[in-house]
DNA sequence: GTCTATAGAAAGATAGAC
DNA sequence: GTCTATCTTTCTATAGAC
């Protein structure tokens, strides 16, 4: 057998590594295949030994980018339940998010054009929308009922992520900015117990 | 001349009503010229007599959906300053505008792509942006400070604008209205003088 | 599993007649 | 201004050699 599992696992590795990083900074629509085989430094035909279509790939990138996001991983461990969540809306409503100079997060970068695409792309991106409210859910303080911590943790996550999503289409560094920090300044109230 | 100014004028409104229909249905690049112009009655090579390319009347269409939205449109004259918000929140996170049954809002129903288009599609969706944020600061209670207002306009665009766009790329109704309800709420709380 | 080659379809934009 | 016809490019997906 000359090629091993392990070899084939990494080349999936690699293809999804390029399909986080180009369907993020370009969408759906402007990413070809042969784009993200020549940026895994493959070519156009080994593709389909990987994936079964062009949504397909796209599906699993939404789940590898949620997976590997620097924005929950890198959460320090030893932070206060109550220092978790304040940590990650300030790391979520940064410029450095929304230039994509780390790790972006799926749900804000890869929602272009998932309301338009197949029905198992949605159900994959609701997964992962699910996730993301609990994460909030979960950090949110004791003092919270049931309620409330239901309600804002869905609204929190509306938030941040339109916040990203509208930051990216603006123009103007000024809008953007004046935009993120009053979403930080909200989403952080929030947060506190004065519901 | 066989063909007046006023024709050309309506076959302009008809492409572009097409042009916003279509988009927002299924956005940017699932629509081709020739969609366009067969849900206009019209052909392929009558396009560029009205646009430049496929960027520009993406643009025009943001521009018309916004001036021609009912969900600012059909808000009663009568209605005092503080219930204009209430009545706009409510008409924007409703199921009936994540539906499309009404007129879609431009700012989440045509965001696809326009990160990824060109600079004057950015341009134009910041300007509409703008007029966004500033309806809801003119609507926002007397009482608040020049900051609150500021901050409170640009969380609750970015918390209304994000629940509409995430809700239409989820699969699962039940989350969907989770997600509206709660941000409703949070937005109606946020135009309180409580903050 | 990965390669080259290509089938087959679609799209943006233009040319020229009326 | 609108039509038909077409140029040109691009893309998904498949076929077959190694």
């Amino acid at each position: 057998m000359p090629y091993s599992k392990e070899h084939k696992q990494q080349s999936r590795e690699k293809i999804l590594k390029s399909a986080v990083a180009l369907f993020c900074r370009k969408g759906f629509n402007n990413v070809s295949i042969d784009d993200l085989m020549k940026d895994a430094k493959l070519t156009r035909g080994a593709f389909y030994a990987h994936f079964e279509s062009k949504s397909d790939v796209y599906m699993q990138a939404i789940i590898a980018a949620a997976r590997n996001s620097d924005l929950v991983n890198d959460i320090p461990k030893d932070l206060h339940k109550d220092e978790v969540l304040s940590f990650f809306i300030s790391s979520y409503l940064s410029n450095r998010h929304v230039s994509q100079e780390c790790s972006p997060c799926p749900l804000a970068f890869l929602s272009t054009d998932v309301s338009t695409n197949e029905p198992k792309v949605k159900k994959t991106y609701t997964k992962v929308f699910e996730g993301f409210v609990g994460l909030i859910s979960d950090n949110l303080p004791n003092e919270f009922d049931t309620v409330q911590r239901h309600t804002v943790s869905h609204a929190i996550s509306a938030l941040v992520i339109g916040s990203v999503i509208i930051g990216r289409a603006l123009n103007d560094d000024v809008i953007q900015d004046n935009l993120l920090e009053s979403s930080k300044a909200i989403a952080m109230q929030l947060t506190g117990s004065e519901v």
